[in-house]
DNA sequence: GTACCTGCAAAACCTTTGCAGCATC
DNA sequence: GATGCTGCAAAGGTTTTGCAGGTAC
């Protein structure tokens, strides 16, 4: 695709990724503003399957492989990111600009909690960059445990 | 299939894993004890192809689905674990019982470096347990960037 | 001798792509 | 009207399973 590198968004909301997509020259249909609603009212991260099945317009529920594309287009635009929740397909949230989201996922049953507060990481990102001699460092944490319902 | 609850490794090495195996009345074959020289031998993540191609024995490699099965086991024995590296495929290393890594991986040319000390997770692990109510708690932690070389 | 393992082969899954028609700008 | 998007269909890869024969204990 090569998408140019562009100014992130600055809030995280429906109007402010439709003003992305225009301003990048792409179209906004009406499947991608469903998807688009489906990300944003969902409270975990979700696999394509999930978001083809909750972006339902009309009765007509979108190509799987719509989703998958517009998915890809939304990482690349850093809208969205893929998440490992170590299971066998890959799983999608929007990225806040303004917050950073690490997981808690029960071994068990596989529920996800989000952790909105107090990343431990992020302060130690730039020192890791430094140390290391990385640039643009971003990271991705997950914590696996047993649920208090699983115990 | 189903095992129980075992007690851990105290040490990661070839004999140590060879008692544990044995104990649980799984066998030891020379295909396995090659798989596991070459988990020992790694130094970053390997793919069940490139631990395949490492485990040849007089000649002959093992079979893909034998290397899926055996890191299948480790992994439910809790001697391996599955690491996601934003690839195609899984990678796999050994869960060294005294010692924890995380893991540094270039966005442009793949490369990944073993963060051997100091995980800045490691100590609110407990207390995020306890926050969530989650016991047994483990975390998996990526750093991703640009490494020297790529810039 | 009795499990347990392995190799072979095929199935199951998830991901990815090509192409023709349609919708957005 | 031009460009980009979608649905359909098929291909590509990785993961997973069944089964018969072989091997560790």
């Amino acid at each position: 695709m090569g998408l140019e590198p562009h100014s992130p968004l600055t809030e995280l909301s429906l109007e402010a990724i439709i003003a992305l997509l225009h301003s990048r020259g792409l179209r906004v249909t009406k499947g991608r503003q469903k998807i688009l609603e489906t990300l944003l009212e969902a409270t975990e991260p979700l696999s394509l399957e999930e978001i083809q099945r909750r972006s339902v317009v009309d009765g007509v529920t979108p190509d799987y492989a719509t989703v998958f594309r517009v998915m890809g287009l939304l990482e690349e635009l850093q809208v969205a990111q893929r998440v490992h929740l170590n299971r066998s397909c890959s799983y999608f949230e929007l990225l806040d600009p303004q917050q950073h989201y690490d997981h808690l996922i029960c071994t068990q049953c596989g529920r996800v909690t989000l952790m909105v507060d107090s990343c431990p990481v992020e302060k130690v990102e730039q020192a890791i960059g430094r140390r290391y001699g990385f640039t643009d460092v971003r990271h991705s944490l997950e914590f696996f445990g047993k649920c208090p319902e699983c115990r």
